[in-house]
DNA sequence: TGCCCTGTGTGCGCCGCCGCACAGAGCACC
DNA sequence: GGTGCTCTGTGCGGCGGCGCACACAGGGCA
């Protein structure tokens, strides 16, 4: 199918957050958004540095990372579509202790740190909703936390498959296998394996650096419940944003 | 050495949040603080449930824990007198999807979640404390969720033994290996090796339920670095209150 | 067309942690 | 002072993931 507008993803509003906001509002903040490319690698930040923008990923998926002292790495939480890189700049810490890197190449539109304050200081449903995306962000980081203690690599990588595919237009990956292993913080060769059984179950099809997920639902059976508690918490912050009455 | 003021953890400035507040405002709130004694074991939330109040420990140790489909259980953050338990209450969630138990007793005091609210939209210097203190929170997280990982249950039990050390005055630790290992969500007999191994090298010493750190700079030794990132942030992002100039 | 680099498949041995089972030791309570 | 429960110590086998080594295959590029 055709989309009615292709390049729909050049649109800020195609960032979920963006678009929950009230017409005038958000016309008011698109001003001071800057449309950007990301490319697969690129660095959005590193611990210590002073983040001079936000950015609001409309296709670009970006990992959120630490590397531990003796050179190992594991992502803590991924941003797509529907967030923001960069809440350390509304929270008030201004730095951090992480990294974030371009996961998936796509487009955003990113906002100047005095502006982004600017409107969060201000009156409209941006403040709250920052923070209830934040929240969503703190739940995705402790389910992180509590499955990379309990969960086995093919459950955490099905898992990521579709956290990843939830997080942009749909699409194949590009994606290696060695770039998986370093996001989730295991050994290539753990991946390859998972990913066999994956595609063996007809769960996924890959090919030298693509990954396509063909049974989404399937995929779930095989993932742990983290991708579900996840999803649905993000899904109760932000939804119906205007007029939530959903939670008491 | 006798304490000056014996009941010192009785009075909310105890806590490391509300004693940073201006003395005005601290008094404003203060009138709506209620102590309250918080017993090993007691659940101040449970997934789902609507949060009534927030916390401010002033003596007790709160443990944030999420349990998975299987059963299995994992602590990601742990909460003493430097913090707040709820911030979900002014992020907007209101519910979480975790749980909060108490791991050490003691005291602390609690506020009514639309007081509380109330606060957080004024104009003090609170609501700035509370999302700093949130940010310092989410730092803790992803550096459990590495730590969970990569490193050993010995530098876990380390680390923990020494952030828990840190959330209230000092004191013997009232807590059993089973216990512990709970909250690291790790077998006791894994805890039962690694405490041994730190007790031989004269870091802690215990006795059926009493864990007494000896040295807690040669403990810092067997920690993996998370101890420190996740101390030195949180100390970054709460110092010099009033008059913060020490970020840029 | 063929080359070569990069990505993927596979087979080791190893180690840390798990799950289970049970022995012993401390401490409260009678 | 004895009883009994709880907490701690220890010893197995098993398994999942690690680290390493190397074979092979896809596909871009000359």
């Amino acid at each position: 199918m055709r989309s009615a507008m292709p390049t729909a993803h050049l649109s800020p509003n195609r960032n979920r957050l963006l678009a929950a906001l009230p017409t005038a509002e958000y016309e008011s903040l698109a001003r001071y958004l800057e449309p950007m490319t990301l490319a697969l690698g690129d660095l959005l930040y590193e611990p210590g540095r002073q983040l001079q923008h936000a950015c609001f990923p409309t296709s670009a998926v970006i990992s959120l990372y630490c590397v531990t002292a003796s050179g190992a790495a594991a992502e803590w939480a991924g941003v797509g579509n529907e967030g923001v890189v960069g809440v350390s700049l509304f929270m008030g810490g201004d730095t951090t202790t992480s990294s974030a890197v371009v996961q998936t190449a796509g487009r955003g539109f990113r906002i100047d740190r005095h502006r982004l304050r600017q409107a969060f200081d201000g009156a409209g449903l941006l403040p709250g909703l920052l923070l209830r995306y934040t929240q969503a962000l703190i739940t995705q980081v402790a389910q992180t936390a509590v499955c990379n203690r309990h969960h086995s690599v093919e459950q955490q990588l099905s898992r990521w498959l579709l956290q990843t595919l939830d997080r942009g237009p749909p699409r194949e990956l590009v994606m290696t296998q060695e770039l998986v292993a370093g996001m989730l913080g295991v050994r290539r060769e753990s991946i390859t394996e998972a990913a066999g059984r994956l595609q063996q179950g007809g769960f996924i099809s890959y090919r030298r650096g693509h990954i396509s997920v063909l049974d989404a639902k399937g995929l779930q059976t095989r993932a742990c419940e983290c991708y579900g508690v996840v999803k649905r918490e993000l899904a109760r912050l932000l939804s119906d944003e205007r007029f939530r009455q959903d939670t008491v």
